[in-house]
DNA sequence: ATCCAGGCGTTTA
DNA sequence: TAAACGCATGGA
C-alpha cells in the first residue's frame, strides 16, 4: 500500500486511489464517534474542518480539502502509508489472527487529536458506542463551533479554551451520568497545551503516567488514547469484548507479549471481529 | 424487569 | 495486591 497511493485533485476534492481502506469498517469500529453516514458516504468533523468521504474501488474521494492538505494531513490521519498486511505478518500464524485480519480487511487506525480522544474515551468507560456518540455529539452542539457545509451545519469538537468555564450544571444536558467529574478534571488538567508535547515525547510507560493522572482515566480507557492519539501501535486496550475473546477463544491464555509492535492494530481487528456479531459464540479455528 | 455497555474510583479483606 | 462494590444512563 505504501508506495502505489495515488492522489490527484478534482475540484474541491482529492480522489486517492491505491489503498485497501474501507470506509466503513474504518469508520464504524469503535476507534471514532464523528462519522456519519451520509448519502453517498461519510461526513465527519476533523480539526474544525467537514470532510466528506466516499469509497471508490481502490480507495476514497475526499471532498472539501486540497491536495496540499491531504498531503500534510490527511494521508497521516488515514494512516495511509502503513501496510497493515506486513506490519503484523508475524502475528498471522495464529489462526484466529489471520481470521480477523481477513474480516477486517480495510480498517486504518486513524491519527486523531488528542484533547477530543481523551475526552472521548473518558466518555466512552462502561457506556456503549451509540450513548457514546449521542453524548460527544451533544457536547460539539452545545461547545464546539458551527461550521457550514454545503446546505448543513455541523459542529467542531470543542477546543479546551472553549470548554474552560463549563461546570457540572452545563455539562448536565448531555446526559453523560457520573462522567461529568471525569470530564470536569480532564479540561482543567489539559488547558496546558503543553502536556500534549510532554505526552507525546515520553516513553509509553511514562505516558500512562501523566494520562493516568487524570480523574476517568484508568488502564483500559488509557491504551486507546495512546493508541489513537498518540500513536503508540504497540498498546493493545482490553475492554470487555477483548477480554471475552481472550476467554472464549484462547481460554484466558493469551500470550499478549506475543503481539510485537503492532498489537494495537491487532487489537483493532479482534474488536471488529468480536463486535461484529454480538450475540456469536466466537471459537478458535 | 434485569442485564449490559470500548471501566473507573473507592473501599474492604 | 486483590477482590468487591457503586455508579448515571438508555437500549435490548
Amino acid at each position: 500500500m505504501t508506495t502505489s497511493i495515488k492522489i490527484r485533485q478534482t475540484n474541491n476534492a482529492v480522489q486517492v486511489s491505491g489503498t485497501d481502506i474501507d470506509l466503513c469498517k474504518t469508520f464504524t469500529c469503535g476507534q471514532c464517534f464523528r462519522w456519519y453516514a451520509d448519502g453517498d458516504g461519510w461526513t465527519g468533523v476533523v480539526r474544525g474542518q467537514v470532510l466528506h468521504a466516499v469509497q471508490t474501488d481502490d480507495g476514497f474521494i475526499l471532498e472539501n480539502t486540497t491536495v496540499s492538505q491531504f498531503q500534510s494531513i490527511w494521508a497521516d490521519y488515514f494512516d495511509l502509508n502503513k501496510d497493515y498486511k506486513k506490519l503484523i505478518a508475524p502475528q498471522r500464524t495464529d489462526p484466529f489472527v489471520e481470521r480477523c485480519f481477513q474480516y477486517g480487511a480495510g480498517i486504518r487506525i486513524l491519527h486523531q487529536e488528542p484533547f477530543e480522544t481523551i475526552l472521548t474515551f473518558i466518555l466512552s468507560a462502561n457506556n456503549n458506542i451509540k450513548r457514546i456518540s449521542k453524548i460527544i455529539e451533544a457536547l460539539c452542539r452545545e461547545f464546539g463551533s458551527p461550521v457550514q457545509y454545503k446546505d448543513k451545519i455541523l459542529y467542531s469538537f470543542p477546543t479546551p479554551v472553549q470548554l474552560a468555564g463549563v461546570d457540572a450544571d452545563d455539562l448536565q444536558p448531555l446526559h453523560a451520568g457520573y462522567r461529568d467529574k471525569y470530564v470536569l478534571d480532564a479540561v482543567r488538567k489539559l488547558q496546558n497545551p503543553q502536556i500534549f508535547n510532554k505526552i507525546n515525547s515520553a516513553k509509553t510507560a511514562e505516558a500512562r503516567n501523566i494520562l493516568c493522572g487524570i480523574k476517568g482515566i484508568g488502564p483500559k480507557v488509557c491504551d486507546c488514547i495512546l493508541l489513537f492519539a498518540f500513536q503508540r501501535y504497540e498498546v493493545f486496550p482490553k475492554d470487555v469484548w477483548i477480554k471475552r475473546i481472550i476467554h472464549d477463544v484462547y481460554a484466558d491464555e493469551f500470550e499478549e507479549s506475543n503481539l510485537g509492535k503492532y498489537a494495537g492494530i491487532i487489537q483493532q481487528y479482534f474488536f471488529y471481529y468480536g463486535r461484529a456479531d454480538k450475540n456469536a459464540t466466537i471459537s478458535y479455528p
